[in-house]
This record gives structure tokens, sequence and C-alpha cells, in this order.
DNA sequence: CTGGTAATCTAATCTTCATTAGATTATTTT
DNA sequence: AAAATAATCTAATGAAGATTAGATTACCAG
């Protein structure tokens, strides 16, 4: 009883996939590997082949989550479109991509913490797998700080030319995060409104409060 | 080496306390008793004679975190204010509230989902512990609820009155929330603003949102 | 004072994981 | 088709942590 003929083999992104819909439904810790690897009909030991250990998996689910918002954001940031446009698009975009992939979604609103509290232990010797999540985790945050720069330069972008009343940007920035990351954590696909639909109300939303008087 | 004098031997609330401090570290399930117990030098059986078991616990921080919000929204929404008025002062109180006890507003945040996921298990004799934790459980999400109602009434209310434009109520009030809880996120005591002033620039983006146009 | 109760402690117990070791078998390469 | 590699499995191992049992001691009511 070993390998499975190839077309039935899991990937590294199926099981990455799995991890995101167990997250959401258990949180990190709660999270056994024992049902990541049975989402995929694998067992736990299995994973390993996969991913160095829990850390490293979860972390990967993260990236992934963060990458994929941001490929979808930061071309809106550069396009040729007025900056209220732009806000409106990027606010769309990112709802509506959090309203689709509600499991990486929450993951990225809830495991942050998990994420954050994997703290160097005082001992001197540091073990390189742990070294290697270690060094992964500050590029995550690192990422995240970026990806809320595009929507802190756009408006200020905006502020500066006019399109919107001056608001302190970091704040509006973290109120409108706060609100879309919200999103992952009650948008239920079979619910009364799309995701398109509940977007285009958040997006308004922000772009009326940022009208000039 | 058993009972200590009386001036030094904690209660319920201290634990609460210390319960909420580490859970906002932590996370749930990366708490352990020992932890909470060690914040107010106990150690983890100690914790048992005042509470049936961890989950009661943590309901207990969740259930007091909401009714000293509930406690403080509450009467405004009964108030003669208009109900812009009102709004305003609900969304101060409450985010003033979450950036003083961050420890508990995260945990409202963070911690409903480990909360939720308690499901009953699948055999028929229910444990009577967990059968009272399940029911202050369905108790406690009631409540969330009913708070969640306070601002819809509030902004149903404005609506009717003309004082607000029409919005969907439900989103509008997700989105609001989102806001609100994020911030015993990120909020930092020592960071550049206050809770008061990040609670009246927050109020300021959502009441123009409602502006009639 | 003396018994009763409350608050703690120490020392198990018992589970539940993550992680490792050591096979086993499918695919691919040569 | 033999060798190398990849993907799995079963069966430990080990540690962490919740919970319980059984003292022990402080404080209070009579």
């Amino acid at each position: 009883m070993a390998r499975k003929p190839a077309d039935q083999s899991v990937n590294k992104d199926d099981i990455l996939q799995a991890a995101a819909h167990v997250l959401q439904r258990n949180g990190y810790e709660a999270t056994t590997m024992k049902d990541i690897a049975a989402e995929v009909n694998l067992t736990a030991a299995s994973l390993y082949h996969h991913f160095r250990n829990k850390d490293a998996l979860l972390l990967a689910v993260l990236e992934a989550g963060i990458e994929l918002v941001i490929s979808q954001i930061e071309p809106i940031v550069h396009s040729t479109a007025t900056s209220d446009e732009k806000l409106r698009q990027m606010m769309f975009a990112h709802i509506v991509s959090l309203t689709r992939n509600t499991a990486v979604g929450a993951a990225l609103v809830f495991e942050i913490k998990s994420l954050i509290s994997i703290t160097p232990p005082p001992g001197q010797p540091v073990d390189p797998d742990v070294a290697e999540v270690l060094e992964r985790q500050v590029t995550f945050i690192a990422r995240r700080d970026q990806f809320e720069n595009l929507y802190r330069q756009v408006l200020h972008e905006g502020i500066t030319a006019g399109c919107f009343r001056p608001v302190d940007v970091p704040i509006f920035v973290k109120t409108m995060l706060g609100a879309h990351n919200w999103v992952g954590v009650w948008y239920r696909p079979e619910g009364r409104l799309s995701g398109e639909v509940i977007a285009g109300m958040m997006a308004d939303t922000f772009l009326r409060a940022l009208q000039p008087t």
C-alpha cells in the first residue's frame, strides 16, 4: 500500500486548498494535520512529504492568499484611471475575491495571530527549519504591509488631486480593510446577495465617505 | 502550601481578565490553562475551582465582553437624540470601548470561531457540562445578534426619517462592525492616536457615507 | 477554640497531536 | 527492465496539555 497512480496523487496545491478549508472551519491550532490529510484522502504522515511541518503549511496557505489578492489589486493601482475609479475597482476586486475564496479570506484574517506568535525560542541554537519559517513569516508580514500600502497610495493620490476629502490615511485604510476582511467571515455563497453586489455596496460606502464636501 | 491569605486570593474576575489577556496574545487553542493560571499566580488545577473547564472559561470571557459593550450601546439607542447623533454616539462608545479593552475586543473577534466549532458530539449521551456550555454558546450568539440589531434599528430609523440615505441595512451594519472589530486587532495604546480620536474619525467616515445626497 | 468550607497545591492520568522511522509501491529515466 | 525517485502507508515516539484525585491550609461561623 503506497503510491497511488499519478492522476490520483495530490499536489501541493490540493493540499493548500484543503488546508485553507479546514483552517476556515477550525482555526489554526484546532486544525490537525490529520484533518487536512483527510480532506485529500491521505494520512497525516504523507503531508510531510510535501511540507516541512505544520507551520510551513499554514504559511504557504497565507502566502498564496495574499499573493492572489495582491495580484488582483496591484495592476489597478498602476492603471491610468482616476483615483476614485481606482479605489472603486480595488475594493470591488478585493471583496469579490474574498467572497470567492472565503477559506483563504478567513484564514488571512484569523491566522495572522497564530503566525505572529511563533516567536523564536529564547535559546541560541535555531533549528534551520524553524529559521526558515521565521524568515518567511517576516516576509509575509512585509507583504501584508505592502498590500496595505497600495490602498494608502491611492488614497494619498486622490486627496492630493482633490478628488477625495482629506482624511487620516492610515486610519481610513484600516477602517476599510477591517470591513473588507470581515466579509470573509460572514459571507455565505448561499446568502441573499452575490459577492459582486456586496462588493459594489461596500465600495459605494467608502467612496461616499471620501467625497469632498 | 495551599490557600493564600484572603487579600491575595483571586476571584473569578481576576481570572477573566487574565484569560482575556492571554487569549489576546495567543488565541484560544494556543492558550493553555497554565498560561492563564500563571497570570494570576495560580496553578492550572486551581482554575477548576472557579470554572468547570476551559470552554466555560472562554465563554465567560466572551460573555463579559459582549455584555460590557451592550451595556454601553443600548442606552444610546433608547435615548431621544436624532438617529445620526445616536449612531455617532454608538460608534464612538463602541470603538473607544474596544481600544480600552483590546484584550476582550480581540477575543470577541477572534474567538467566535473556536466557540462555534464546539459541536455536540455525534453520540447520544451528552455530558451535562458540555450541555451547559453548548447552551451558553447559543445564548452568546443570540446576544451578538441582538447587539447587531441595535445598529440595524438605528439605521432603519434614520433612513425612515430621511436622515440617512437608503442603504442595505444588514450589509451596511456588517461593514461598520467589521471595521470596528478590526480596531481591537490593530490598535495599540502607545500608538500615534488616542482611542477617542480614532473613534471620532471612524464615526465620521460612516456618517458621511450615510448622508443623503 | 473547633468544625466546616473555600482556595490552593502536587502528582497523577489520559488524550490528542505533531513528527519521525522504516517500509512499500508507482513512475520515470536510462 | 533495472535503477532511481516520488508519493504513500503503518507504526512508533514524545511532548503538551486538559482534567481529576487527594492532600493541605486559611478563614469564618458558632
